[in-house]
DNA sequence: ACCTGAACACCGTTCAAGT
DNA sequence: ACCTGAACACCGTTCAAGT
């Protein structure tokens, strides 16, 4: 008897499913789609994914494993400041390029136990802000630039800016605001 | 023949869905569940509502209005300075009371054609911010104060602040970062 | 005018059977 | 060892029929 032989790969499925994603949306992705993207039915998912959140948990692993490689070669070595201005830059273009897929990485019901991945992602301005303003107030301050970057990707790329007036402008703007208020600090 | 009467209203309606989102998340919201809990079979949904989309975007306009009214409360008659930052904590605080309600405001396929009830709840930051500083960076400013509030409130009720410290004191140290970036501005 | 049961489409998921 | 068709559960939605 001649076992059969695999026509996919966990990985190829990953990137159909966030190819798919991509285009039309987490909510819109069907397991049929999935699997006809890479050649098999849709029931074969299930030898290699335990359901259908745990393939959205997969290619949200490999989102954030990608942010996390964005964000530390924008931060490169430059300066701390400079380092942070790139990685703003950096994260909100992200952001802007894979909207839906941005959107994926914070799903609440996405959250594993281990939470491995999204501290890696956070850990890049972690690190900046405790060189930058030492130990003491690194936290709150990466809070702080982390939920205004959130924030801001999220009203961006949801459409919630519609009063004219450049976006452009507001994100060089907030950014000036706020790393000024963190050196006063 | 006598006409079938009413069991239940619009507002029971939306009354009930909002209570339920409160509870288990839109996500887990059915439609069988809504109809029960006022007394009637999913399909008479219909009548009233178009779809299950029009329905959410019925309790996401209902959020809003209260959201609004939240907020112009906190603002009050204080002086600008001082009103900002009662509207930050008053924000944040229906985020945390209903965060799957939270969630739903800012979903993207709940936008309406007409914007009305977004552009209501987001114009007391802006008086606000026009009072403070200007029409001149009024706008890039609210823009940037939202943001962080956004991405702030959704990090906390989404859980991705566990690595300790105090995220009270976090949010105060932000809120503190940026008004006094914004006056140096 | 509003309500309902029945029916349909769609999709996630399971499972026994195939190689 | 991986793949499949068939079946099931669940849910949004439609519609003809009831009062």
């Amino acid at each position: 008897v001649s076992p059969a032989i695999a026509k996919t790969s966990d990985r190829d499925i990953i990137a159909a499913a966030r190819r798919l994603i991509k285009q039309r949306g987490a909510d819109e992705l069907t397991l049929q789609d999935v699997a006809q993207a890479v050649g098999i039915k849709a029931p074969s998912l299930y030898k290699r994914f335990k359901d259908r959140t745990a393939l959205l948990r997969a290619v949200k692993d490999d989102a954030l494993t990608e942010l996390e490689t964005v964000l530390r070669k924008a931060a490169d070595d430059h300066p701390a400041p400079v380092a942070l201005k790139k990685m703003a830059f950096a994260y909100r273009r992200f952001g802007k390029r894979q909207p839906e897929i941005y959107r994926l990485i914070y799903r609440p019901e996405l959250k594993d136990a281990t939470l491995e991945p999204e501290r890696k992602a956070a850990a890049p301005a972690l690190e900046l802000m405790t060189a930058l303003l030492g130990p003491r107030v690194s936290l709150a301050a990466a809070r702080c630039i982390t939920s205004f970057l959130h924030g801001f990707v999220l009203m961006e790329i949801t459409g919630n800016f519609r009063l004219g007036e450049s976006v452009d402008a507001a994100f060089d703007f907030s950014i000036e605001v706020i790393l000024n208020g963190l050196m006063k600090s």
